[in-house]
RNA sequence: GGCCCGGUGGCGGAAUUGGCAGACGCUGGGGACUUAAAAUCCCUUGCCCCCCGGGGCGUGUGGGUUCGAGUCCCACCCGGGCCA
């Protein structure tokens, strides 16, 4: 009698399975490449920190796991890889704080983290594995930088080309340049000779000079240099994404103060896909939260784009506005501190002060100057702005609660109808003009809402729609406005100061600019560095300084173009890149000739019944990267679409998140959180060993300093993996956020012992035995039925992600089996086929002891019969006016006649019914029967 | 403030999407086995009343639709996430 040895099964299986290559999936065309159905299921990879894996990891691992493993015995061929995203800061923080090398670092922690994945028995094929560090990796993710660099964004095409088309149609003359320098089709039928030149509106690109060319190529390219404000933290020496700034405007690391300043950065042209982004949104399999936020994050608004005159001066102020029906209701007119026009308008006498106040914005965070809560300031220009629709002369004041980088800079305030203007107005004592009518019942002041217009000369009495279509036409017509779109999506600033991410392949030449390596120069490797602190400072104004430019052999290089001693570019690009496109090197990670071979690509991420859109076939991972990651490797997969490097225009047809784990966390009467090692729940009241008071308890996100942090190492030693896994999935629905209770854990454990002693029996260290309830005797019936119910409960529970009830259902069968005290050896072989994708180690070893020799992980999934799910009796509930009064069995295929005959004969409902009128009977097949009496 | 989730026993959760609320697991109670403990097995466990046959209440709160509402509609309260 065996027992139940985990702790020996567990890793005898996952040696097994490397040694056989069980989860090796070869490609088309490679040698044991069998034609089947593909299913693409892809983990969001860790970032391999130096604290290892958390709970919360292996809960969306085992979820793509079950799905795996069932699909392969389902028929499918499965793509099922793992890869770290090991660039990134608290590497480097490390690194520069102990003195180490941060690929050391990362080897450590890459190696650790993969023991710990590997522990829980995961079917990924490991010959798959990357890491964004490998120089075999970011090699093409450099490649990638450079098909952007060398691509423009076509409006007619919509899509991104190849430069080189762009300045064929440029030196062609089918493209020309308007007065701006924007490219433009020259009007058909005219000749260009005459309406080009000096004297015309439209310049030929092949009269300008070749700088003048290279900036009109270089301006049109999707990654391209830009003077950008940014985050600048001088006391990390290095730019901060938004996210990585605090509501007080300091650094969420370090706590050090950001400055915004402006700094040459490079830039992806992300906003050319705004419209593709959202549209293709759409008709995407993901949560529609995450859909939202996509949207959201774009921001897409119509509305008006209407210029104002100043009075006294030949400037005008161009406004964007979603509003343009409340024009007549604009009172006054603000600039964003940072506006050009600031220093021309302002009068002598109001200089000085306005000087001081956009000196004092400058210091301010975006979060600072956007927070509603914060008090709403300003300055007076002295000048004055006139309202195009009805001339009337309203001030212009310079206010921080208007943002440079949203629309144009400047706004017309409508303080009647918009919260932040109506704040504005009411502190600085500015006039409110009602525009529109709201609803019954609401108070016009601050009505932000449709309505009815007023006060709008001939407009009164139009509907808010009506009426901005009317007022864009007239706009239109006047030429001080028209009809604009706008996008709240900003420019990707794409430049870090940093050391551990990937070398832009850029070299900057005095002669010949922004030179781009050629794909045979790289990969660009980082350069070993003894010293790769950034430079820090006290100073805001202090030049950044990257720490690649302490590497003075390497980033002096002669130009590629003209051989003159040039620079490398000492920025390196964001961690965001190299998981933009990990989901694609996994289809072909050895190949030195592409970044993925195309009919590799072709088949597996193509299209299918299930998967109309194509693309990665299941996603899952966390909702933290709802917007960012998700909206950015969507964009990168556009380009590389445009430019036929992969065939389907999306990179994950369907996305799910899991949910959070949290955990139990416990504070003492002062607040001071208690580790688990100290804390005694046995009794009602969680208490504190060491001083015997009393703790709070509540939920919370696991956390070093609130000292809930649950290990998976512990429970594996303790319990082993399979256990883990059901534990994990039995919590709850996956997608939400559920409590860690290690208390439950046993329950797991428990069934599977059930399981094991039901196939293999037991014999305890005294030598009890316990046997198994196997028979020899045919099935028993009764379990042959539930059996085959099962086989389809659990399949449509793996397919819809539903492991909690699926777990229900298998444990509810063993409990049948108990109570039985039989089961065949067929049932109980389909049975470990059922459960083996949530527990594949001990349902391998109870195969092998059923006499098996091989995995079974490519068994077929068993087949249940329709016939066998049909039941001939079935209990009905009965009963009068909505209330339970009795139950009754009936033939499964009675007649409805029949059902309420039977119905009215229960004892009970006889009784209840007495001398009542029956006024409405309802039959509700397989489920109940309702009289309703007076 | 806006948008998106969610609120069901002592706890995690289930409920065929409008049809017997509380599956399954944990905890608690009782019993069996054992010298004893652990493990295991069996019974029991929403709340209240009770003459032990049953009766009443019950899915955050208040209303509504319906023969019938945890599920749909309206308003509100609370918790979480995202954005401002």
């Amino acid at each position: 009698m065996p027992v139940y040895d985990f702790g020996a099964i567990e890793p005898k299986w996952q040696k097994y399975w490397e040694e056989n290559g069980t989860f090796v999936q070869p490609n088309p065309g490679q040698p044991g490449f069998v034609d089947k159905p593909k299913l693409y299921v892809l983990d969001m990879f860790p970032y391999p920190s130096g604290a290892g894996l958390h709970v919360g990891h292996p809960e969306g691992y085992t979820a793509t796991d079950i799905v795996c493993r069932h699909a392969r015995m389902k028929g499918y061929n499965v793509l099922h890889p793992m890869g770290y995203d090991s660039f990134g800061l608290p590497a480097e923080q490390y690194a520069v704080e102990h003195g180490v090398h941060p690929a050391a670092t990362t080897d450590t922690n890459v190696a650790n983290i993969e023991r710990q994945i590997k522990m829980f028995g995961f079917s990924y094929d490991w010959s798959r594995r990357l890491a964004t560090t490998d120089v075999k990796y970011y090699r093409w993710t450099q490649w990638i930088f450079l098909q952007l660099f060398d691509s423009w964004y076509d409006p007619d095409a919509e899509a991104a080309r190849p430069i080189s088309e762009l300045i064929d149609s440029l030196e062609s003359g089918q493209l020309v340049l308007d007065m701006f320098g924007a490219i433009t089709t020259p009007p058909a039928g005219e000749d260009l000779s005459a309406i080009v030149g000096t004297q015309g509106d439209l310049v030929r690109f092949t009269d300008l000079d070749d700088d003048q060319r290279r900036e009109v190529i270089d301006a049109q390219r999707l990654a391209y240099l830009d003077d950008v404000p940014v985050n600048w933290c001088p006391a990390l020496g290095t730019v901060l994404s938004n996210e990585e700034v605090t509501n007080d405007g300091r650094s969420d690391r370090g706590d050090h103060p950001v400055f915004k300043r402006n700094l040459k950065q490079w830039m992806l042209r992300i906003t050319a896909y705004c419209d593709r982004l959202l549209d293709d949104v759409d008709a995407l399999d993901w949560p529609e939260s995450v859909k939202i936020m996509q949207r959201n994050w774009i921001g897409k608004s119509e509305g008006a784009e209407v210029s104002f005159a100043i009075d006294g001066s030949e400037e005008l102020i161009d406004v964007y506005t979603t509003r343009p029906d409340t024009l007549f209701g604009a009172t006054y007119m603000v600039l964003a501190p940072e506006h050009a026009l600031v220093k021309m308008i302002t009068t002598p006498e109001c200089r000085a002060a306005v000087d001081a106040y956009v000196e004092t914005a400058a210091g301010k965070s975006e979060l600072e100057r956007t927070t509603e809560a914060k008090d709403k300031t300003g300055q007076f220009t002295g000048a004055y702005a006139i309202n195009p629709v009805n001339d009337a002369k309203i001030p212009i004041w310079v206010a921080d609660y208007v943002m440079m980088g949203y629309g144009t800079g400047a706004i017309m305030a409508v303080p009647a109808h918009d919260t932040r203007d109506f704040e504005f107005a009411t502190k600085f004592d500015l006039p409110i003009i009602q525009v529109v009518t709201p609803p019954e019942g609401v108070d016009w002041q601050g009505y932000v809402g449709d309505g009815v217009a007023i006060n709008s000369g001939p407009y009164d009495g139009l509907t808010t729609p009506e009426f901005k279509e009317k007022i864009i036409e007239k706009l239109e017509d006047d030429g001080v406005g028209q009809f604009a779109t706008n996008y709240k999506l900003r420019d990707w600033l794409f430049s870090r100061q940093r050391y551990w991410g990937e070398p832009f392949p850029i070299v900057h030449c005095p002669n010949c600019h922004s030179v781009p390596l050629g794909a045979a120069d790289l990969p660009l490797e980082l350069p070993e560095m003894e010293d790769f602190s950034p430079t820090v400072s006290d100073d805001p104004e202090a030049p950044p300084a990257p720490p690649l430019g302490k590497a003075a052999d390497w980033g002096t290089v002669p130009c590629p173009i003209c051989g003159t001693e040039a620079k490398r570019e000492l920025n390196t690009m964001p961690q965001w890149a190299g998981s933009c496109w990990y989901y694609l090197r996994y289809l072909d990670p050895d190949n030195e000739e592409n970044f993925c071979d195309p009919e590799i690509e072709k088949y597996w991420m193509g299209t299918s019944d299930d998967n109309p859109l194509g693309g990665v076939d299941l996603y899952i991972g966390g909702a933290e990267h709802a917007v960012l990651h998700l909206l950015y490797a969507r964009f990168w997969h556009k380009v590389l679409f445009d430019l036929g490097h992969v065939t389907v225009r999306e990179p994950f047809g369907k996305l799910f998140n899991q949910g959070m784990i949290r955990s139990f966390a416990y504070r003492d009467s002062r607040g001071v959180y208690v580790g688990y090692d100290d804390i005694d729940t046995s009794g009602d009241k969680p208490i504190q060993k060491s001083t015997g008071g009393e703790l709070s308890e509540s939920v919370e996100k696991m956390s070093k300093s609130l000292k809930n942090v649950v290990n998976p190492d512990d429970v594996i030693a303790d319990y082993g993996a399979d256990t883990f896994r059901l534990y994990e999935m039995f919590m709850g629905p996956l997608d939400a956020s559920k409590p860690w209770n290690t208390r439950d854990i046993p329950g797991m454990h428990r069934f599977l012992k059930r399981v094991w002693r039901m196939i293999a029996g037991d014999e305890d260290a005294d030598g009890n035995v316990t046997p198994s309830l196997m028979s020899e005797a045919p099935g028993d019936e009764d379990i042959e039925r539930h059996l085959h119910k099962l086989i389809k409960k659990v399949g449509e529970d793996y397919d819809a992600l539903k492991f909690n009830t699926a777990i229900a259902a298998l444990t509810e069968f063993v409990n049948a089996v108990y109570r039985t005290g039989k089961v065949a050896a067929d049932q109980a072989e389909r049975f470990l086929l059922l459960l083996a994708p949530m527990a594949p180690h001990i349902c391998e070893e109870l195969w092998s002891i059923l006499g098996r020799d091989t995995t079974l992980t490519y068994e077929p999934w068993p087949v249940f019969d329709e016939k066998m799910l049909v039941v001939d009796t079935v209990e009905l509930a009965v009963q009068i006016n909505g209330k339970l009064k009795g139950r009754i069995n009936v033939a499964a295929e009675t007649s409805n006649d029949e059902i309420l005959a039977a119905a009215k004969a229960d004892p009970k409902v006889a009784a209840a019914i007495e001398g009542k009128n029956i006024v409405k009977e309802i039959v509700v097949p397989n489920r109940m029967v309702n009289l309703v009496v007076k």
